[in-house]
DNA sequence: AAAGCGCACAACCGCACGATA
DNA sequence: TTATCGTGCGGTTGTGCGCTT
């Protein structure tokens, strides 16, 4: 037995919203507000639509401050590292992006960001309908490592690791993509024996990723400083504290501390160490003076628990990462160069998006954001944005969640 | 000129969650 | 504790337009 929909589906107009549509929709939320309950909205202004249908025209297209197409540069490297760090999750880069929603993200990625990025052509309808096996796709025509072991010696990520059962496209997505934008396929060894693996391999890195995670540009200026509770510590690890503290080869404290190649970066408390997860990095203690404050009313806990803790890929995507990252000891070295995995800047805590989304008018979205004590994955996926008391007065955040789908 | 194709955007669908009775 | 409902989210599909063959 399925779920009752949610509208009478024979007498609701689908497709395209007319102008008139649109006004009656528009100005009667602007009078008088959604009333808490879109599936009587349609109702009570008489459209013929579903409630949710209307809730979706509001939200993209028809509330205050809404942004269309013309993504900037730097919009595009937002949009660029979230994805690396956090995967699919819309709807939180897009409280990064002011007047920028969900699916306009969502759909810049997947037509345009994505093919530039990563260098391949989407399937075509038609590819896709095809297609048996939507992994393999990403599998066979992505410029992922070779799994078959011709040639290219062990790139570290296990016939295991690379089935579909193991590593969604997402997550093959993140790896290409973070590889790419560090130059490290060749670092990798990975075998590249197909056309697009080798127009990906001759594409210029991200150029200016790491100027972006310099200036730390992510809506600062929104942060505020004046509400309560907790605060975290943002936000980028300087380079010289990366460096020393290493990967893998270090002991002590140094062997706490791993950056991972989505970017994440994993704080564990002294004395409890445990593998590495991956998610949204977690600042360093030293970080502290380098950084920027923002305040968001949470409480420190540590780990993956609450709403499920990391997704099932995660474990093989992590051991992918770290067998590469753990056996070069701190860093890919490739042409007398080390790579460092970058730091990603740190997700806008909602509360401050809230806060400066108020600052400029209602906003629904972030309004949902305010009330939810950072709760980041309450509806996707049912994580927490969770702290880990590391030390006296520092708080280190991982942010876990199931974004691999 | 017309068919085929790819692309971009808008909208829909189904699922999962929290709230509430 | 359980069922139901409304909401939010991410994935997918529909559609129109422009380019190519």
């Amino acid at each position: 037995m399925g779920r009752a929909p949610c509208c009478d589906k024979a007498s609701v107009k689908k497709g395209p919203w007319s102008p008139e549509e649109d006004a009656k929709l528009k100005a009667y939320i602007e009078e008088h507000g959604t009333g808490g309950n879109w599936i009587a909205l349609p109702q009570k202004i008489g459209l013929k639509r579903c409630g949710k249908s209307c809730r979706l025209r509001w939200l993209n297209y028809l509330r205050p401050n809404i942004k269309h197409g013309d993504f900037t540069e730097e919009e595009e490297h937002i949009i660029c590292s979230l994805y690396i760090s956090i995967g699919s999750r819309w709807s939180i880069i897009a409280a990064q992006l002011p007047g920028r929603t969900d699916n306009d993200i969502k759909n810049y990625w997947n037509t345009k960001l994505k093919k530039k990025l990563l260098g391949k052509r989407a399937p075509s309808r038609r590819a896709r309908a095809n297609q048996a096996d939507p992994y393999l796709v990403v599998a066979a025509g992505g410029n992922m490592c070779s799994t078959s072991g011709g040639g290219g010696g062990n790139n570290g990520i296990s016939a295991t690791a690379a089935t579909p059962q193991a590593l969604s496209a997402s997550a093959l997505e993140r790896i290409q993509l973070h590889m790419r934008l560090q130059g490290l396929y060749g670092a990798f060894g990975c075998a590249t024996n197909n056309d697009s693996a080798a127009t990906a391999a001759a594409a210029p890195p991200w150029p200016k990723l790491e100027t972006l995670l310099q200036t730390n540009k992510l809506l600062q200026g929104s942060l505020p400083t004046d509400a309560v509770a907790t605060t975290v510590v943002s936000v980028q690890q300087p380079q010289h504290l990366a460096d020393q503290s290493g990967l893998a080869a270090g002991a002590g404290e140094a062997e706490h501390q791993l950056s991972s190649a989505t970017g994440a970066t994993y704080m564990a408390p002294p004395g409890s160490f445990e593998r590495p997860k991956l998610g949204f990095y977690s600042p360093s203690a030293e970080a502290e003076a380098a950084s920027a404050e923002m305040t968001c009313p949470m409480v420190g806990v540590y780990g993956g628990g609450g709403g499920g803790g990391f997704g099932p890929h995660h474990d093989e995507l992590y051991d992918f990462l770290y067998s590469k990252y753990g056996s070069l000891g701190g860093g890919v070295v490739q042409g007398g160069h080390t790579y460092h995995i970058p730091l990603l800047p740190e997700l806008q805590c909602p509360d401050a998006a809230a806060a400066a989304a108020a600052a400029v008018g209602a906003d629904e979205k972030f309004s949902t954001w305010a009330a939810s004590s950072c709760d980041y994955g309450a509806a996707a996926g049912g994580h927490q944005l969770q702290g880990n008391p590391i030390s006296s007065g520092l708080q280190d955040y991982v942010l876990g969640g199931g974004y691999d789908q």
